[in-house]
DNA sequence: TTGAAAGCGCTAACAT
DNA sequence: ATGTTAGCGCTTTCAA
């Protein structure tokens, strides 16, 4: 089956190599109905497939786009990149998926692999710690686009949620509901990520213009293994309780979720909660669960196109502008 | 960057084609320690990055997998990919995930794309209507595992859950809760799904083995915007309301629980409630679902060592044996 | 220890 | 309307 190759086709079609390639790339204009007729059935005989190495190879593009995400768990991540397969489908494109798992070293070498691998394009939720690559991209004109994390400077085009704004519909929506004792949730800021620095900074803004005070022991920020003892410690001095979290993204939300129960804190009657990043069993719960969602659909959408006509049109501009994406806030129970 | 090529390299490290590519390939057995060090250091002054399309061409391997997946929205895809991925990694292998939407077509056009880019091998979470096609393959002798369907006869290995004792589990965690009143609910059972059919089937033997009549209104199979209506049409039947509910996967335990909380139905109060798949959002949740759990790891791991051992040895057999794999039982609040 | 040369399967410019 | 030919960048004998 692999083995079939074009010069099989055109012995079996009695026509040459070229002529066949030009069947193969549709381009039937000058080829007489019998010849076409003739290719057309020996592929079907033969059962060949072209071979797309040879064809990128001699082309040197490969229709296809890398997708490197920092951490394929979150289902930002998730939705994002089936948004983005779909766009490029759309254009005949395929995307190759790599998870980096919030590491600068694996991030570095899928960069190596899917440049050698002749992809035409990146796409990158980039981690920090690989500047020196991201120049040299830069300086080969090579077609990159950044989602979700910034990297100063913006040599590339950049998307991203508005970050601080998200933080502040979550504490208006509670200070709407009387809770002014907020505690946020994170998970780990060493590393600089951009989501969750600026959702802290715009949490800690929003509280501030309301004339609040700005706790730091009520922003918990760990690792999956010491946010559970981190929270009991906020929870445990009984005397200066928060009566209300403000999960900064989806795990985290999972986190708080996963201790509230342990603890038997009922919401909202205890503590209002009101999380990042939606998902159906968030709705479905009971109470169901006050949501910041990100337009994941545009997002994804026009990450796509730009890397798209980036590719077309290889022109990288000196500096770019950081495009912000607008949060949404779904009011449900719990808050 | 993209256009310096070993040839580049070879010009400026003063040594021939052929010593660079042993050099990449780390044979430097019989190499000068100074022209290694010409080349290393050439290498790095141009920042080569082989080019893996023309090796693929020329050596007949691409070193990646083709992953085609029924629906990428189910959380036990995901979970599988990442394994599948994790030890593809281990073994130097990449994966390339094409999401066949349950569309026949789009599986067969991912087929063709996949043998078209070389891949090595294929994991194939199969829809139904692509006989033809796979027995294509099984003649080229070209190694494919299938996971989590079934495809008769079985000419390929094929990894699956035990489908029917899933269902033992959660009817006999009901049945021990006292409620003898099931109700499924699954979704569309067109083409033939294997795990929806065994479990459905599953289903029935467990209730006909605990003495229970099978009531086929109870076997809620429909589509998502159907699944709703159908479940108002059982529960709205008041003098003969199911006391309990076995959702089949993931997507219908979201649909259930949604229907659930939309009509106020209290968990476990009303009913009593077992899903299949697990999610950290059913244990943080009240009350925490019990689930039944498929061995994600050992499932994907598995696939994985068996592709790439069809790869070093593509010798298949005439016909295979299902691999079945062991479902477990997570008791929590909702029975 | 290193180099020359052929060729993987395809495309595209040029001939005819 | 169809064929000839020269590579794309690499690996791999074989020779030196």
């Amino acid at each position: 089956m692999e083995k079939v190759t074009m010069k099989d086709v055109a012995i079996k079609a009695g026509v040459s190599k070229s002529t066949v390639s030009q069947y193969i790339n549709n381009r039937y204009e000058y080829m007489a109905p019998a010849t076409k007729k003739r290719i057309e059935s020996a592929i079907k005989d033969l059962h060949y497939i072209p071979n797309y190495v040879a064809k990128s190879l001699k082309q040197k593009k490969s229709a296809t786009i890398g997708v490197i995400v920092a951490n394929i768990l979150h289902s930002f991540t998730t939705e994002i990149i089936r948004v983005i397969e779909d766009t490029c489908k759309q254009n005949d494109f395929h995307i190759f998926v790599c998870n980096a798992d919030d590491n600068p070293e694996k991030e570095q070498s899928y960069i190596n692999m899917l440049i050698a691998k002749q992809v035409d394009g990146l796409i990158i939720f980039p981690t920090t710690g690989n500047l020196e690559s991201y120049k040299q991209l830069r300086k080969a004109q090579f077609p990159v686009v950044f989602i979700d994390r910034k990297m100063e400077p913006v040599i590339f085009p950049t998307i991203l949620l508005d970050n601080e704004k998200a933080s502040e519909l979550a504490v208006d929506c509670l200070l709407k509901g009387g809770k002014t004792r907020i505690c946020l949730v994170g998970q780990s800021i060493e590393g600089g990520i951009t989501p969750r620095l600026e959702r802290i900074e715009g949490f800690k803004k929003a509280l501030l213009k309301n004339g609040l005070p700005v706790n730091e022991n009520w922003i918990v920020t760990a690792d999956s293994h010491e946010i559970n003892k981190q929270l009991l410690s906020v929870w445990q001095d009984e005397d200066n309780r928060p009566n209300a979290f403000y999960a900064i993204n989806g795990m985290a939300a999972i986190h708080l979720l996963t201790f509230l129960k342990a603890n038997n804190v009922r919401i909202p009657g205890d503590v209002s909660v009101v999380t990042m990043d939606d998902s159906p069993f968030l709705a479905a719960s009971t109470p169901a669960i006050t949501v910041v969602t990100q337009p994941n659909y545009e997002m994804g959408k026009d990450t796509a196109n730009i890397i798209l006509g980036l590719i077309e049109n290889p022109e990288l501009k000196e500096e770019y502008q950081v495009l912000r994406y607008q949060p949404k806030l779904i009011e449900r129970e719990s808050v």
